[in-house]
RNA sequence: GCGAGAGUGGCGGAACUGGCAGACGCACCAGACUUAGGAUCUGGCGGCUUCGGCUGUGGGGGUUCGAGUCCCCCCUCUCGCACCA
């Protein structure tokens, strides 16, 4: 073996020799444990950055260390294909979509492979190939089947520069194109969308098993579902056929409504308005969380319950989005209200008392939005708010007046883009048999190649006539093809079921899904916490009704790492702080890079990034050669019980390591911690000169470990060293995690702390199996003790075993 | 505003069920080897100190023999949601 760390020079040799042996290749048969470690897959956008380092520096470890562990672990890539800035490229560039895609992916599968991860690329899916985008078309016409995908009209982000539809988190803060800087305006087009609010019930009641998840991705996908649970009620509007619908999750407070509100988008309102300025004003202001903004309709509604006749408002704050668009206003319980009738002296009417308070409308400064007792309510005074809810309910059902209702804050999942790379919706439209499903047979629905891209104006796909002329499926006579493709979150909503296995004839291999779903570990960042999270739970749930697996929920447990950043800010190229992986690997190498992306912070906080602290992680890869270096031809036997000295507390420290760096992986994978312990391990080996043979063979069984333990973080020196201790043997990947035993482990001697009113005031070296007593005498012959005492009792002694006695004076 | 999380040396971060605060690494200081050091090795490294100690985990209070850890109040920061009726 060398003298010297040299990582370019071993790097690219065990990456050849794992590919060549398909050390990690993982079998489809067996009954043997298996573990499913999944990172999400990258958009290929040319170069891997440090954020795809860390989230796969991270996967990779979970991956060798469970396959050390005895597991049969999948572990795959693949990538992300379709989108968006293909389509840039190949405006900017004049690069066919395709190629530059391909060629990224290229790129950056070499960069991945240069980082020593240990994926089973043979399972490589790439989503904008015919192979893979055929099966989203099939799902979407099981989904169309099923009545979970449907064309409706509604409003989109519209860029005319751009002459399509922008998602939401392309449009910038101040409505502009992310991309021409442009105004975005909304526009009313037919869009597809996928039924995701028919599963809105099971997602929420989903969270509650997800225990393998961080509490606030759970947390942020109850709120963004925002189920409500409350009541419908028709207000009849005098001179009007047409009653009034309201939805309201406070029937305890019907009593007290003393004005409706509607949005200024209401189909009533304009109907009954007549200060059409006023409502236009009202319309301005319309979501605008400052004003309370609101105009008189000039009309009159009845509460169904009181028979009150209250006035019909139109104001900014009520949203069409939710619920009916109208709601019953109770300026005294509830503080939008009650800014808004303070504004245009609307009554107050108190129907709820808090207990040992009496509020009045003439004095009440907020509203009261908490539980109470109910007064001027008819039969149901008296009652506690939360009681009176269901009784009221009960009456409005019973009455006739209104229905219980499940309100949700979820809509359905937009996925129509005017956009050319992405897979085809496979629709027919037929002016004899309308919106016709492309027959399973004829599918994929290929994209065509030949697309002129530069355009402007309408989507490529529409203006490519050989696309569009398609004869209907059914009449045969000539019809039109749906030109919208699908949004890239539909690929990524089950690519991890195509991972396990990937028949031609079908999305998927059920045997195969059932063995490794769900997915034991996912990995990846906090951006995806709603999004892809939830379209691919739901997704899962229409897979499974379908009847091709049975699984429920797709990842057991969910890692979300931290952003990396530099100088306090995330890295981004405007900021010019990023750090260029490729420069990283070929100055320091993979192990290095690998290293200290996880040792400088657990995975799921941010990482501050740190130049110097890279040349740390370097110097502690080059202390480990130069220790095994030196001691490679070295070998003892050695008996551990007839161990002494520097040798027995080496063996001991060996011990307590393997345990600390075992837990620390298990126990929420905090490798900073482990990385830090197998740090400690090497300073205390380079301290220690074997002098005896037994010494000597403890050395080896320390450094055999050490090497073990490091493999999983640092994996190609780990195979370097293994092959530098001498003996024949195989790939390291391949050997079995090193096991510790609790005796070895165990100190046998302890520093006794011997505390005065609970401040340290000595030390004693004691065994650690000393008794309570003997900790106690020990401690009370301390001469500060003694000193302190002063030849009186005393007052307390409180005995730690094996850690400290407080003497209380 | 609501919800969640976090505040520990010059920095990144350790500290299991309350029991030696600051592991490990970075930076820094001193020394060794050197023509040289931005290489390597050794040692030191929270603050104050009359060298006995004192003090210290955002601030204040409390429980306890003992609090970074538990309880109450306050401050700051990060993230998410933000008129959801």
């Amino acid at each position: 073996m060398e003298d010297r760390y040299k990582p370019q020079e071993i790097e690219a040799r065990w990456q050849a020799y794992w590919e060549e042996n398909e050390i990690f290749r993982v079998e489809s048969e067996g009954k043997d444990r298996h573990y499913y470690c999944l990172e999400m897959f990258p958009y290929p956008s040319g170069k891997i950055h440090m954020g795809h380092v860390r989230n796969y520096s991270i996967g990779d470890v979970i991956a060798r260390y469970k396959k050390m562990r005895g597991y049969s672990v999948l572990h795959p890539m693949g990538w992300d294909a379709f989108g968006l800035p293909a389509e840039n490229a190949a405006i900017q560039r004049g690069i066919h979509p395709k190629t530059w895609t391909i060629e990224n992916t290229n790129y950056m599968r070499a960069q991945l492979k240069k980082m020593g991860f240990s994926y089973d690329w043979s399972r490589e899916v790439t989503t904008c190939t015919p192979e893979y985008y055929r099966w989203n078309q099939w799902f979407f016409l099981r989904m169309f089947e099923r009545g979970l995908a449907y064309r409706k009209s509604s409003f989109v982000n519209w860029c005319h520069s751009c002459g399509t539809v922008l998602a939401n988190e392309q449009v910038l803060d101040d409505d502009r194109c992310w991309r021409c800087d442009s105004r975005v305006v909304q526009k009313e087009l037919d869009q597809w969308f996928l039924k995701i609010t028919a599963y809105a019930d099971e997602l929420l009641e989903g969270c509650e098993v997800l225990t393998g998840w961080p509490e606030r991705v759970t947390t942020m996908q109850r709120n963004w579902i925002g189920k409500s649970e409350g009541v419908e009620v028709d207000f009849p509007v005098e001179g009007l056929d047409e009653p009034l619908r309201i939805f309201t999750t406070r029937p305890d407070t019907l009593f007290g409504v003393t004005f409706m509100s509607m949005a200024a988008n209401h189909p009533l309102a304009s109907v009954l308005t007549g200060d059409k300025a006023g409502l236009q004003r009202v319309r301005e202001c319309y979501g605008d969380i400052q004003a309370k903004e609101g105009v008189f309709t000039g009309h009159y509604a009845r509460n169904p319950l009181t028979g009150e006749r209250v006035p019909i408002w139109v104001a900014n704050f009520v949203l069409m989005e939710y619920g009916t668009g109208a709601v019953m206003a109770v300026p005294a319980h509830d503080q939008r209200d009650f800014e808004f009738g303070r504004k245009y002296g609307i009554d107050v009417k108190v129907v709820i008392q808090p207990e040992g308070e009496v509020l009045a409308p003439a004095t009440m400064t907020e509203a009261y939005v908490d539980p109470g007792i109910l007064v001027n309510s008819s039969d149901f005074s008296g009652l506690g708010s939360e009681e009176a809810k269901g009784r009221i309910m009960d009456h409005i059902e019973g009455q006739g007046l209104g229905r219980r209702k499940l309100n949700y804050r979820l809509r359905d999942w937009g996925v129509s883009r005017q956009r050319y790379w992405g897979t085809p919706i496979p629709i027919v439209y037929c002016d004899t048999c309308g919106t016709v499903p492309v027959p399973d047979e004829q599918l994929p629905v290929l994209l065509p190649e030949d697309v002129d891209l530069t355009g402007g104006g309408s989507s490529p796909l529409a203006r490519h006539e050989a696309f569009v002329r398609v004869n209907c499926p059914v009449c045969a006579k000539p019809a039109r093809r749906e030109t919208d493709t699908m949004d890239t979150f539909v690929d990524s909503s089950w690519y991890f079921l195509r991972y396990t296995g990937q028949p031609s004839d079908r999305p998927l291999d059920s045997t195969q899904v059932s063995r490794w779903l769900p997915v034991d570990q996912y990995i990846g960042g906090i951006e995806h916490a709603v999004l892809h999270l939830l379209y691919s739970r739901f997704f899962t749930r229409v897979v499974r009704d379908i009847g091709l697996m049975e699984v429920d929920e797709p990842f057991r447990n969910l890692l979300t790492q931290g952003m990396v950043i530099k100088d306090g800010a995330k890295m981004s190229k405007s900021k010019g702080n990023v750090v260029d992986p490729d420069h990283l690997v070929g100055h320091y190498g993979a192990d290095t890079a690998r290293l200290f992306a996880l040792f400088a912070a657990p995975p799921e906080k941010d990482l501050e990034w740190s130049d110097k602290g890279v040349e740390g992680a370097h110097r502690f890869l080059h202390r480990v050669w130069a220790l095994v270096f030196r001691h490679s031809g070295n070998s003892g036997e050695f008996e551990p019980g007839a161990l002494e000295g520097a040798g027995r507390a080496i063996f001991r420290k060996t011990h307590q390591t393997i345990k600390k760096v075992t837990l620390d992986i298990d126990r929420d994978f905090h490798f900073n911690t482990a990385i830090a312990a197998l740090m400690e391990l090497t300073n205390d080996l380079t301290n220690f000169s074997p002098a005896t043979a037994p010494d000597r063979g403890v050395m080896r069984f320390a450094l055999e470990r050490l090497i073990l333990m490091l493999s999983p973080f640092a994996p190609h020196i780990a195979e370097e060293l293994w092959g530098g201790l001498g003996t024949a043997r195989t790939s390291v990947s391949q050997a079995p995690w090193p096991s510790w035993d609790e005796e070895a482990a165990r100190e046998d001697e302890i520093e006794l702390v011997v505390q005065i009113n609970g401040k340290v005031r000595a030390r004693a070296m004691v065994p650690a199996e000393t008794t309570e007593e003997t900790l106690k005498s020990i401690a009370l012959s301390q001469e500060k003790v003694v000193e302190a005492l002063r030849g009186k009792p005393p007052r307390r002694v409180i005995v730690v075993k094996g850690r400290l006695v407080n003497v209380v004076v």
